[in-house]
DNA sequence: ACAGGAAGCTAACATCCGTCAATAGACCCG
DNA sequence: CGGGTCTATTGACGGATGTTAGCTTCCTGT
């Protein structure tokens, strides 16, 4: 396990390749580059930042995977997943404090903003306040399509949207996925995703293998036909504002 | 049932009592509340929005509850709930179009904002802006313990914890809930709230009553003892920033 | 008052899922 | 190389939930 590392970072390249961009001119996605003062890299289950903490900067996924959990006394309920490009704690910047815990699932990159910088950059730059709104929009949309997810689908569909999910947030940042869809997902992470027990997450990873869906092994998932596991799953990715559907509309650009 | 009813309306009473009256001033709330250009009542099952639909204005929720529904083929599913004082689509002003319905659950009142004169306001005074988005980013707080709930809870406790969430929410507007907590809700209502079908809400009640926890009777549940009713759900209301938790922090006013 | 429909309720059976127990495999560390 | 821990896997049993069917109660429109 390798824990904090801080390092000096070029930022000219295109790291940013997140959700933000394609609400924001070149100008903006350059300028908000120049903000992120630190990279770390972190490695597994590492808490970035914990229920209650007071933030005074942002942080933005560079490299990997986090969660989102809930940690109880009986368990762990992780309630969102982040992809590369997305800020994790936008709203720890509004409010300051999180009511859960950002954890990171496998090593990842990070990079950090100062809250001062971001404030200034929205004071001076509407149209990236207007953005990181959207940005955090765009998880409330999420946050819905797994409580549908989770009322809907038993616990092998779920699994299979999860995945199904992951590809297309993948796709819309520029990454898409030829071949395998690799994660460092424990069957105990998709219980914890999907709401179900590490015993059962596993009959599930079972049926799916079985029924010739999908074979996922220790969080990697090989395709047979991925039409086939989006239709199993039930999965319309409408919900994720792809194609620049989340692009600022122009009544606001107007504004 | 009752339609659409437009009606000239008294605009001076304090119906903006909701979650953005902590974060805003007296003067900022009352300019708001002179934006409503039009106040309407409707009956049941009225769908407000629907789905893909271009709206130029946002629905300031008054009097009653309204329902955030995905409508698949097979079933419908029910994804947040609102309380009066809530913006029920923000994120449509944002985004034009919403990716769900809003339909109203029994009678309500809703007061209109153009699109345009929330631009105007939000570009004129900052505060508000900023509260709105605090809005938004409540309605994913509650968004998230939603998805946890439905990952650690069985059908009577995720009942048992959807009306320990709406009193607390009625407290919070200064609505406390004297006596019984009175909805317009069915079983059917909270079985597409909980991902579970309308016979086995229907035992989730009947185990509430004859556990003593809680009497719910069409909609309106009898309290024995509130604080069991909570322990049993494992509330803790946090999530909803209350007591001024949610108000803007001291570093966004300084900015 | 009456009829129709929506909502509430109950029973029987099948499937999904949790729990406990036990084992095997993979990885890390000494 | 060996031990230990985490993960993956399987089987057995019980509880939770879905499905179907039928019935009752309440509300509402005529």
């Amino acid at each position: 396990m390798w824990g904090c590392e801080t390092m000096e970072y070029p930022l000219t390249g295109n790291f940013l390749a997140g959700r933000l961009r394609d609400n924001l001119s070149e100008d903006d996605l350059r300028y908000i580059e120049t903000l992120v003062e630190s990279v770390e890299e972190h490695g597994n289950s590492t808490v970035l930042i914990e229920r209650g903490q007071v933030a005074e900067r942002s942080t933005l996924l560079i490299e990997g995977f986090v969660f989102r959990t809930i940690q109880k006394t009986d368990r762990r309920y992780i309630v969102g997943v982040h992809v590369p490009g997305d800020f994790v704690d936008l709203h720890g910047f509004a409010r300051k404090r999180l009511d859960h815990n950002i954890v990171t699932a496998g090593p990842v990159k990070v990079g950090y903003v100062s809250h001062e910088a971001l404030r200034s950059v929205m004071r001076d730059r509407p149209g990236v306040a207007r953005a990181m709104w959207f940005a955090t929009l765009l998880d409330a949309a999420i946050h819905r399509k797994w409580i549908q997810t989770l009322e809907q689908l038993d616990a092998p569909r779920r699994i299979a949207h999860l995945y199904s999910e992951l590809r297309k947030r993948l796709q819309l940042i520029d990454r898409p996925v030829n071949g395998p869809l690799r994660t460092p997902f424990t069957q105990i992470d998709l219980a914890d995703m999907c709401g179900v027990s590490a015993i059962h997450a596993n009959r599930a990873v079972g049926k799916l293998r079985a029924a010739g869906i999908g074979e996922i092994r220790r969080g990697d998932l090989y395709p047979t036909d991925w039409d086939a596991l989006e239709a199993y799953a039930r999965f319309e990715p409408d919900y994720l504002y792809g194609d620049g559907a989340l692009r600022l509309t122009e009544a606001w650009d107007a504004a």
